[in-house]
DNA sequence: GCCAACGTTGGC
DNA sequence: GCCAACGTTGGC
């Protein structure tokens, strides 16, 4: 199986990439977006992830890898969603903004910029490998 | 099962 | 604070 390549969103007042980087590995739970939970389904242990901060931040800032694939969410009402559980790869040494996502030709049909709600998405090879040389990894 | 109304998210 | 996009809810 070929490495995957995802991307995630979060709000960084709730969990920001520096909590990741100093637990080591976290759950990543309350995905309750349908399309989303596909995406968590369809993680496979060591795929590539990128995290984005929303809000004030709007920046791709590190990376990640899924170290637990799909598993029911325990934070979870009912049945049916999942989490993943993944561990901080590195941080971006420049994070990415979301401006300069934008004025890239290659990054324009990836999801954040065509459905800016979708909190887990998956990248192609290309698309992760330019975000993360933007972000100087 | 359709669709209008409403709520939420997230960028500006 | 506003607005666009999109998901969810509820009446029919």
């Amino acid at each position: 199986m070929t490495t995957q390549y995802w991307f995630v969103k979060q709000e960084p007042s709730d969990y920001a990439w520096p909590d990741l980087v100093r637990d080591g590995r976290t759950a990543w739970t309350g995905v309750r977006n349908p399309a989303a939970r596909n995406h968590l389904r369809a993680m496979a242990v060591g795929d590539a992830v990128l995290v984005y901060h929303t809000g004030e931040e709007k920046a791709v800032v590190g990376r990640a890898r899924v170290v637990r694939a799909a598993y029911p969410d325990p934070t979870a009402d009912g049945a049916g969603w999942v989490a993943v559980d993944l561990a901080p790869v590195g941080s971006l040494p420049r994070p990415v903004p979301l401006a300069t996502i934008k004025a890239e030709a290659l990054l324009r049909s990836i999801a954040l910029v065509r459905q800016p709600r979708l909190s887990v998405a998956p990248l192609r090879g290309p698309e992760f490998t330019r975000l993360l040389r933007l972000g100087g990894a």
